[in-house]
DNA sequence: TTTTTACATAAGTATATACTTATATAATGA
DNA sequence: TCATTATATAAGTATATACTTATGTAAAAA
């Protein structure tokens, strides 16, 4: 049934981390160690966090050197639906720039 | 914080149960006893989901004689995030539909 | 080559959640 | 008045969830 996974995709964004996440990866790219910073938990916890987004194909993770870089699937099915939850939200550049600035952004080609 | 706001409300809309219930409510209100029949549910299952969602606000009660109508908020802080997530739903008139075909549903003035 | 950094994952724990069954209340109807 | 109907709520239970701590792995750096 449709609203089953509707529901389903909303108890994921239903948690204040994931929703942080995802606000965040909505601005720009991530590797696990930014959002650790970002959002000030234990990188287990956001780990964690990250798979279940992952496993339900809401974000992709990208390899590079190092670090995982994690991005949000924009082929998702209920990519538009998180996209009409965004607009009720305020944006995240704030982090970003807060990372630039303390020069601790990963920059990776 | 307001992502958190935000994040307990998606939590509230991402059981199926309930969400069902609000997309019912969203066509027409409707009495605990029309929304045990149509979702064919126990009665107290129902009847609390309506409370974890009349604690949050997001519905109204109304009595009237032996029912008590439950209705959608519509000054909920939320209502309009509530009803973008509705736009990427089916909406649910068959069942109330069915109800006035089979004869039971409730009219109350 | 050894250490460090970035990340994942397993195991454990405390709490939350969604039901069930049983029971209470209040209005209606016989 | 007594039975029925509509609803709420309490208590119990099974499962899910979100962390923690501990540990493993792979790449980079020293």
């Amino acid at each position: 049934m449709y609203h089953e996974e509707v529901a389903n995709m909303l108890k994921l964004l239903g948690d204040k981390t994931r929703l942080m996440i995802i606000s965040i990866l909505n601005e720009t790219d991530c590797c696990v160690c930014e959002l650790v910073d970002i959002l000030q938990m234990s990188q287990p916890a956001i780990s964690q966090h990250l798979r279940k987004l992952k496993d339900n194909g809401l974000v992709k993770e990208t390899k590079k050197a190092q670090w995982v870089f994690y991005s949000l699937n924009k082929q998702h099915e209920f990519y538009a639906l998180v996209q009409s939850i965004f607009s009720h939200l305020p944006d995240q550049k704030e982090h970003i720039h807060r990372l630039e600035e303390k020069g601790i952004r990963i920059h990776c080609k």
